[in-house]
DNA sequence: ATTTCGTTATAGATTATATCTATCACTAAA
DNA sequence: TTTAGTGATAGATATAATCTATAACGAAAT
C-alpha cells in the first residue's frame, strides 16, 4: 500500500475511454475536457509506468499489447472505485450500516427482541452488532470508541457523553408458591418485614438499591448468596432459600410458568431502573441517533406500556434512579 | 463510469492510513506527509461524499460506522490499484503480453509448431494469439491495428511497415508414386517438359511463379482444376492428376507416408517463397519485434536448416521472392 | 494549579499540476 | 489543391495539493 504515486484514478479514466473510444479527440470530447489535456495526462502516465500503452498515428490510434493488458486491470479499479461512489452515496442518506450496540446483560437480552424487528422494519439497511458488557465497562467501552452506542442503565456519569432517557423499569417481587406472602392479593410494605431478600452481585447497579430499600422495610439481605445473573437469582428464589426483587423485563420474558413462582408488586415502595440510549457527545451521528432513540420510546410505549414507564423528568446526566 | 470526481486514489490512501493508524499524525508520518495536509485532504473527501469518515476527538479519532463501511470499499479500491501497479511494472520490461500474430495459411501450421515452444521456454510470459489470413489480408490487417506482427510472405509493398526477413522456403516438386518420374533419382529441367503442374489458387502469392516457371521449362498448368489450400493440392496429386510444387514446410509436416507421394528437388530451377517478420513502424515495440524476429532466425537455423534456407542478401521492403 | 505533551483544526503562502488556447505537423479523402 | 481529420507541442492560467506556523483543546504529570 505504499508507492502508488505513478497514475491516478483520472489517469485511468481516461486511459479507459481512449481505448474505447479509439480516440483521443473522441474520449476527449466524451470527458468535457479537451485533447491535449487527454494527451499530456497519457503521456504522464506512460511516461511513470515506463509503459507505451498507445500506438499513434496521424490516422488514430492503436492500443499496444501491454495497453491492452493494462486496460483488463485499469477496468477492474474503476469498477471498484464506482462501487466504492454509489455506496457512499447510499451511505449519505444516514441510517444504513452496521452500528455497534452495547447493553447489560440485565436488559438486552429481554428488551431487545420486543424493539429489533420493528427497528428493523423501518430500517432495513441499518445492523446493529450488539454486544453485552457490564454497565461500567459499556460506558468506558463507548468513550474509548469501542461502540457507537449503549443501551445501559443509568446514571451516566461522564459529561462527554450525551443521554437519551428511554424508560423506567420497576423491580418487581418474586416470591416462591409455598411462601407465606404468595397467595396474598395486596402486598405492602410492612409485609416484608424480617424476609430474607436475596441480591445480585453488588457490581450491579440496582444491588445498592436493593439494600437501601431492605433497610428502610425491615428486611434482610443475604450477602453469604448473592446471585451472579438474574437467572440465578430465580433460580434461588425457585427453591425457596429467600425471596427478590427482579426487573419487570426479565419476569415478563423468562418466568412463563405461574406455578413455580409468583410475580406480584409491592404497594407503596418504588424501585426501579432507568434506561437510557447513550452516545458520544462528538459522535457526527447523533442526531441520528436521537432519532433513533425518540423511535424507540415510540415502540416501547406501544408494546411494553404495561410493565414499563416513561421517564417523565428530565433529569439529566445525573439521573440516579 | 462518469462522474467520480469526488475522491482521487491518494486520498483513499489517506483515508485507509488513518484508520489504520487510528491517528492523523501518526498516518502522516507513515504516508510522508504533515498533518495539516492529511487533515485537509480527508475534510475534502468527507464534503465531496457528504460523508463523515471520522470522529475527531482531541484524544484521537475513531471510525464512524459509515466510514467502517466505506473502508472496505476502499480497500478494495485500493487493492486493485496495487495489481494494476504490479503488473504495469511487470510489463515495463517488455517481452510480456498478448501479441496478435497473423500468419498465412499456408505458412503457420507448418512453421510454427516448431519455434512456438523455444519461444515460449525463452518468454516464459509471452502469450500469442495467432490468426490466419491470406498475405493481402495480413498487410492490411497489420496497417489498420488488427495486428501487432505478422509472419508473411513476400513483398510486402507497404512504407508504413517494418520488414525482417527471416528465411527462404523451397518449392519441392510432388510426384505420385506411379509416375513416370517417380523412381528417377535426378530430376532436372528438362524433365518437366510436357508434365501438367496442378497450382494452388491464384490469389496465392507463389501461383505466379509456378506459372511463370512452367512456361520456361515447357510443362502445362491445369487451370480448371486450382486447388484451394495445400491439402487439396497433394490429394489432386495423389490421385495422379498431375504434379505440383508444394513449399518445403508443408511437405516436411504433411507427407509421412512415403508410399503415397514422392517429394524431391529439381536439378537447375529455383523457386522459393521468403518469409518475414512484419510490424508496423510505428510500434513502440519495435525493438522488440526486431530481438524477437533474430531469435525466430536462430531456431529456423538450427532445428530446419535441412529444409529452409537464411536470406542473404538484405533486399528491403521490395523484396519480391 | 500549572506545565507539558499529545491531539486535530485553521490560515496563508507556496509549490505542483491539471487544464485550456492556439498552433503545428501530418494523413486521407474530396 | 483544398478540406477535414488525426495527435503533439508551447505557453499561459487556473486549480489543488502541500507545507509552515499556530491555535485550540484534553489528559496527565508535576
Amino acid at each position: 500500500m505504499d508507492v502508488l504515486n505513478n497514475f491516478s484514478l483520472k489517469q485511468l479514466q481516461y486511459f479507459a475511454a481512449i481505448a474505447e473510444y479509439g480516440s483521443f479527440r473522441q474520449a476527449a470530447f466524451r470527458l468535457n475536457i479537451t485533447q491535449p489535456t487527454l494527451s499530456n495526462q497519457v503521456g504522464v502516465m506512460e511516461k511513470a509506468l515506463k509503459i507505451q500503452l498507445f500506438e499513434r498515428t496521424r490516422k488514430g490510434i492503436n492500443t499496444t499489447p501491454q495497453g491492452r493488458e493494462l486496460l483488463l486491470s485499469a477496468r477492474r479499479v474503476l469498477e471498484e472505485a464506482q462501487g466504492f461512489n454509489t455506496q457512499a452515496a447510499l451511505l449519505s442518506g444516514g441510517g444504513i450500516g452496521t452500528y455497534r450496540l452495547g447493553v447489560t446483560p440485565t436488559l438486552g437480552p429481554y428488551l431487545l427482541p420486543h424493539i429489533l424487528s420493528t427497528i428493523h422494519s423501518t430500517h432495513t439497511d441499518l445492523k446493529l452488532y450488539v454486544r453485552e458488557n457490564a454497565p461500567s465497562d459499556l460506558e468506558t467501552g463507548l468513550i474509548n470508541g469501542q461502540h457507537d452506542l449503549i443501551l445501559t442503565t443509568l446514571p451516566i456519569m461522564s459529561n462527554e457523553l450525551i443521554v437519551a432517557p428511554l424508560f423506567r423499569e420497576p423491580l418487581k417481587l418474586a416470591l416462591p408458591q409455598d411462601h407465606r406472602l404468595a397467595n396474598k392479593t395486596r402486598i405492602t410494605r410492612s409485609d416484608l418485614l424480617g424476609e430474607l431478600v436475596l441480591t445480585i452481585g453488588e457490581h450491579h447497579l440496582f444491588h445498592r438499591q436493593i439494600t437501601e430499600l431492605c433497610e428502610q422495610v425491615g428486611a434482610q439481605t443475604r450477602r453469604d448468596y448473592e446471585g451472579t445473573s438474574l437467572d440465578t437469582l430465580r433460580q434461588m428464589v425457585v427453591m425457596g432459600m429467600g425471596i427478590a426483587f427482579l426487573p419487570a423485563l426479565y419476569a415478563k420474558s423468562e418466568i412463563r410458568d405461574k406455578e413455580e413462582l409468583r410475580v406480584t408488586e409491592v404497594e407503596g415502595i418504588s424501585v426501579a431502573r432507568n434506561h437510557a440510549l447513550v452516545w458520544r457527545n462528538t459522535s457526527p451521528l447523533a442526531s441520528f441517533y436521537k432519532r433513533l432513540s425518540e423511535e424507540i420510546k415510540v415502540i416501547i410505549e406501544t408494546k411494553l406500556s404495561s410493565e414499563v414507564f416513561p421517564i417523565s423528568v428530565n433529569l439529566g446526566n445525573k439521573l440516579t434512579n
